[in-house]
DNA sequence: TATTGTTATACTCTATAACTATA
DNA sequence: TATAGTTATAGAGTATAACAATA
């Protein structure tokens, strides 16, 4: 049984919130570090997230990667363009509706995607390996629930 | 029981790392819109931290700021200069080693900060209310973990 | 010499406003 | 008219390199 659920205490939204409010922008600064560690320095986060989605969807379009990232589409349609300039997306219009774009990630954009990803991995993991096996169950239990509450599309 | 720890199964920290590069990008950037939500747009989420840190560590220098943040020093150095005119912070020389500065936050800055946590916190809640107790409490646990493998300073 | 902090420069992220092209 | 996307502009965050002031 884990520690936290020795003696248990009522957590309100509130002090959930609190916690999130302090203790996810550090994270993310290591975040930040550790993609800009591997592979020469080639992603940034958002660019990151914005290739994974481009690998999930073939064919997306910058409106739905700027519905994912949560940005506006002039936040998206500068982003997408500098990963095309940078060789890592292809663009190609659609035949049916020549407003569409339709977003392709390319070879090169797949294996940065994927070194940085390994890179970032092993690296939280590093961090993460003082953990007992117990403690890493309840993060991910923890990062579970968050991804509930907070999934984009 | 939480639902998690029914059936133990063994989670990896690649695993937990994995899921932390998911999921916390999207839950950062609803913090950001929570903040620029209240009080007129006032403080990003940097110079949130950067106040919340002064307001604790009260006549904090520069390089400590950059330290707790995880910046490089210039990064540090523009952020407070931005809260200086804008009148939430103070600067003062220390007199004993007159390289060293001594920030102070306003009062001005204090009552900015609280509003912006207070809004920022309601805003998370009422995400998080749909979660029941339980989860509640496991999502705390994961974040408890996360503090103490990520903690600055 | 070493440390504290700033300035200069350059890039990304981000938004709003205004625009073009297509439907 | 409505939608997809871009361009223009502005400001914040971030880094590195070079510098000034102080110790």
């Amino acid at each position: 049984m884990p520690a936290s659920l020795k003696q248990p205490v009522t957590v309100t939204a509130e002090e959930c919130a609190s916690e999130l409010l302090e203790v996810l922008p550090g994270v993310m600064n290591d975040m930040r570090q550790f993609m800009r560690g591997h592979v020469g320095d080639q992603l940034s986060v958002p660019q990151f997230r914005c290739l994974a989605f481009i690998n999930r969807h073939g064919a997306s379009s910058v409106t739905e990667v700027a519905s994912f990232l949560g940005v506006t589409k002039p936040t998206a349609s500068v982003m997408v363009d500098r990963l095309v300039k940078a060789g890592s997306v292809l663009i190609l219009t659609d035949s049916q509706d020549r407003r569409r774009t339709q977003l392709h990630i390319t070879d090169a954009g797949k294996a940065q995607m994927q070194d940085i990803r390994r890179g970032a991995r092993q690296d939280f993991a590093k961090v993460l390996a003082a953990q007992s096996p117990q403690e890493l169950a309840e993060l991910m239990a923890g990062l579970t629930i968050l991804r509930r509450s907070f999934h984009r599309i």
